[in-house]
RNA sequence: GGCGGUAUAGCCAAGUGGUAAGGCAGAGGUCUGCAAAACCUUUACCACCGGUUCAAAUCCGGUUACCGCCUCCA
């Protein structure tokens, strides 16, 4: 079955067909590195790095590039404000994000390009279209001419006039047409430059992602993806750029990642509502939040709320209780087969049925529902008098594996993390209390532990305990 | 004005022609010394109005509401 991808180009779902056999070449737009990122920047993170891990799985070699633009306006001001470098505001919020980021259980990309290393790269992808004449030079700055690129327009699906409606100058602007966009910008007194042809100055937005997709992945590449809000302007001028420049599709699918919103309302600065993910993971698991992001489609809008943030931690403990109670099953398990194989297949269907829901364009929330089946039929599994080992393994396995496509890791808890010596005597009084039906001790005891976040339960199979 | 999205149970959320997956919360039950965990049972006029069809949440037309992009933004 092939993977089916909804590509913003074409507004359809398409087979996945990659440039070369067993390889995907995937460009994410990163982030402008001038604060930690909040939980909007957390989801394309998320996202992609979920789709990534899955053709992973599925065998692809994946050759994942992740920007960091660390030459920009925001950062240049944000550096003035608080008095210090560019290049060292830059290191530390790009250090923050890769942290805040890696917590979440994102993988490393395979390259992370920044702006400030490819100005080589930029200026002679800009010294081409000079050249080529899809872009002028006024005064020190550089722009691109969209009207030169004929197809401009092509991804967000406007018409060039109706965009020049909208476009206007700023003042101070060099441009010959409201449309046109800046690949070079000619210094100002104190900021941060480089020397170019044409005089000191640094990247417009942009340009940066044009140059390094290809210098690292080239001129045609499988996956270009990003925030919903990058298709206009800054995904339509990557094209067009790229494509003036090397006369090839620059990529062939392009996918988009929905928006957050804050208790229904966008997140943005002036409403003061935005949610950092360093705050939230603070006090929040952050496997949690990953399970809450993927567990809504992608390409749709997820409201965030602390009350449906507490209904995912329900559902997602509801998984690891799962997995914990197998774990708790295997010492008393055995070697048995009657019905062995019925349960082996019953998993192996479900884990299939995981496939095709993320064969189908990444359907992460229905793909989530086959480990809430999976821990479903594990429970009623270890209903069963005896059960056997390889059973267990294999749920265990398979629940395993499929989430770790999801990028979601249950395991890293306690299971076998040791209790401490004095936890362990009270757990074993209890044992005794119970034998003796000194019920009073025994929940004395429970209740003891349960102030120290020790909970126990009590099946057939003995205590097991668990950190709530 | 142009382009696009969304409307499904108390809450969240899948579902592009064959009378609605899943989770959370709630209710009842089973198990348990009591709990916990778990299992079983239980909750939907699919925004509205028309149309196409043997058959529509799903297709077509219209209406309403909310939202996004078109300017920095994930």
């Amino acid at each position: 079955m092939p993977i089916k991808v909804y590509n913003t180009m074409t507004r359809t779902k398409e087979d996945f067909k990659p440039l070369e056999k067993g390889k995907v070449s995937m460009y994410v737009c990163g982030p402008t590195v001038y604060n930690y990122i909040h939980i909007g920047n957390a989801r394309p993170a998320i996202v992609f790095d979920t789709v990534r891990r899955y053709f992973e799985y599925k065998g692809f070699n994946v050759d994942y590039v992740l920007n960091f633009t660390d030459v920009d306006d925001k950062i240049i001001n944000t550096a003035h404000k608080l008095g210090e470098e560019v290049p060292d505001l830059a290191d530390k919020f790009i250090a923050a994000y890769l942290e805040d980021v890696g917590a979440l259980g994102v993988k490393k990309a395979t390259h992370n390009p920044r702006v400030m290393d490819s100005m080589d790269d930029i200026i002679s992808f800009i010294d081409v279209l000079v050249q080529r004449e899809y872009a002028y030079v006024a005064d020190g700055d550089v722009y691109f001419k969209p009207r030169a690129f004929e197809g401009y327009g092509k991804l967000s699906h406007q018409s060039i006039d109706e965009l020049r409606s909208g476009a206007r100058i700023q003042i101070g602007e060099k441009k010959e047409d409201p449309l046109d966009f800046a690949l070079w910008k000619q210094v100002k007194d104190g900021e941060i430059s480089w020397d170019s042809p044409w005089g000191k100055g640094r990247p417009g937005w942009h340009i940066e992602c044009s140059a390094m997709v290809k210098k690292y992945l080239g001129d045609t590449i499988d996956i270009h993806a990003g925030g919903q809000d990058l298709t206009f302007p800054h995904h339509e001028n990557e094209i067009a750029q790229s494509e003036a420049m090397t006369g090839h599709t620059f990529a062939n699918y392009w996918m988009h990642n929905g928006y957050i919103n804050i208790d229904n309302e966008k997140m943005s600065k002036s409403l003061g509502n935005f949610v950092l993910t360093r705050d939230l993971i603070a006090h929040h698991n952050p496997q949690v939040l990953r399970f809450f992001m993927l567990s809504v489609h992608y390409r749709n809008p997820i409201n965030f709320t602390d009350e449906l943030l507490e209904s995912a931690t329900n559902s997602y403990e509801r998984i690891k209780t799962a997995y914990h109670n197998l774990e708790h099953r295997k010492k008393s398990s055995m070697n048995l087969v009657n019905d062995r194989d019925t349960w082996l297949e019953k998993i192996d269907g479900m884990k299939a049925r995981f496939e095709s829901e993320m064969d189908d364009d990444f359907n992460t929330a229905n793909a989530i529902s086959v480990l809430f089946d999976l821990s479903k039929e594990a429970n009623v599994y270890l209903q069963a008098k005896q059960t056997s080992k390889t059973v267990i393994n294999y749920f265990q396995e398979t629940m395993g594996s499929l989430l770790e496509v999801l990028g979601i890791d249950i395991t890293e808890t306690d299971t076998d993390e040791l209790l401490d010596e004095t936890i362990e005597a009270l757990i074993e009084e209890r044992n005794e209390a119970r034998k003796n039906r000194s019920f009073a001790r025994a929940d004395e005891i429970r209740d003891l532990l349960k102030e120290k976040k020790i909970i126990l339960e009590d099946t057939p199979q003995g205590i097991r305990w668990k950190r709530g």
